[in-house]
DNA sequence: GAGCCTAATGACAGGCTCTGACAATTTGCA
DNA sequence: TGCAAATTGTCAGAGCCTGTCATTAGGCTC
């Protein structure tokens, strides 16, 4: 480890190669968005940014690489919040609640990058590609397994003998992705109504699950209607 | 509609169409479980079953629809049978049984096919391909969606106002997937052993979601362990 | 500041997936 | 037998992705 690594000040090659990615980024978040993700080819995407389509290969895998490179920033929010919420709190709530803190403020670090509506633009045009559906799905499943691994240390359970926290991972998540896609399919943009919408959908996973679905839904109405 | 649709005797020509998509069936599986997915080319599959890559791309959408080919008969029996579980049934009984009755017996539907054998195996190759599981995992969100429909209509309620519909296949759908890819991490190969696993997490889902975690875990031990 | 080392890039070739177009072949049927 | 339609093969080409090698540019020493 290096003076530069400590104080974060890189040399001119670091910061050249982070502006290039970035840029890589911008345009192929405005590419994807303003003419979608198939009719978007790696070389339009590298000669705009006037880099060669290798060099495009060097800083992403593939070309899905690219359209997710942001959303790993608001998942490792949401981590870094699961691990800062109290131990007394049941498995459930702190999922719930990790989630709030993790979208408030995810503003200021997309903006660094590229426009807060052109990412939640993406995020629908990931929604509507099924290249991109897959791998967000994918995305989701890797993000369930190292779930399922914190809840249980946050338990004090074992993820390999009791299923509880890989069966709690799975329901999380999939209600999760559920509330991403109708998200997606209502218009809304503003990251205000995407947590509504995982909030609410989550609220339901309870009831959901009851025996007798002949009662009253939920007190409150339907839930697209619900506001927070 | 002619005779021959009504009869079930086509011509010539549609049995030779039938042999050639069950030929790459079957070669395809053998050469993806012999050397994996992504080290089989589709040219090696065409040449084995002596016909142009061009003639591939005319049964199959793409490479990795002939992976998924035989999945289709399980899901279809699986609505089937949720179809005709009693009225009056639990929402997730009934999932849970259907789930029974469509494995129960699937063996012969696939051995007009491929050996039973090949495609247990399959679908293990299927779960550690990173392309396979994306793909797998978004035809596992298309099913979803269908299932949520259908358990609204036994239900008598309306999926689009009413969330427990989607809530509960999200979650159904969730713990069926962690299942399928703890039975592929296991070392067993048949069918008794995948449908143990799909019904064991199942029945964890409930517990999973109470409140307190503190209590014992579950009265008969571990699942991994546990035999139907 | 000159010169060297290494990281980053560009240029090129090639493999694999998938599609469109057209010609050749095969089947069904009159 | 002979025609119409379905099926297939061949060919060309776009797009994604990788390996290789020469070139360029940044960082560091003296």
């Amino acid at each position: 480890m290096n003076r530069q690594e400590v104080t974060g000040v890189t040399g001119l090659r670091e910061r050249k190669k982070q502006r290039t990615r970035d840029a890589l980024i911008r345009t192929a978040h405005e590419l994807f968005v303003a003419q979608g993700y198939e009719r978007t080819t790696v070389d339009e995407i590298a000669d705009a940014v006037e880099v060669s389509q290798r060099t495009f290969f060097r800083y992403f895998a593939n070309k899905e690489e690219v359209a997710f490179a942001l959303q790993r920033a608001v998942e490792e929010r949401f981590f870094v919040a699961v691990g800062e919420r109290p131990e007394h709190e049941a498995p459930l709530q702190v999922l719930r609640n990790a989630l709030g803190t993790a979208w408030s403020g995810i503003g200021e670090v997309i903006e660094e990058v590229v426009p807060l509506e052109l990412f939640m633009r993406m995020c629908r045009v990931i929604e509507t590609s099924p290249t991109l559906v897959a791998v967000h799905l994918r995305r989701s499943a890797q993000q369930e397994d190292r779930l399922a691994v914190e809840i249980a240390r946050r338990a004090g359970v074992d993820p390999e003998s009791d299923p509880r926290p890989r069966v709690l991972a799975a329901a999380f998540s999939g209600v999760l992705r559920l509330a991403g896609r109708r998200w997606a399919a209502c218009g809304e943009t503003s990251i205000e109504s995407a947590q509504r919408f995982y909030e609410n959908h989550l609220d339901r996973l309870g009831p959901a699950l009851a025996e007798d679905w002949h009662a009253a839904p939920e007190s409150d109405g339907p839930l697209p209607e619900r506001r927070g």
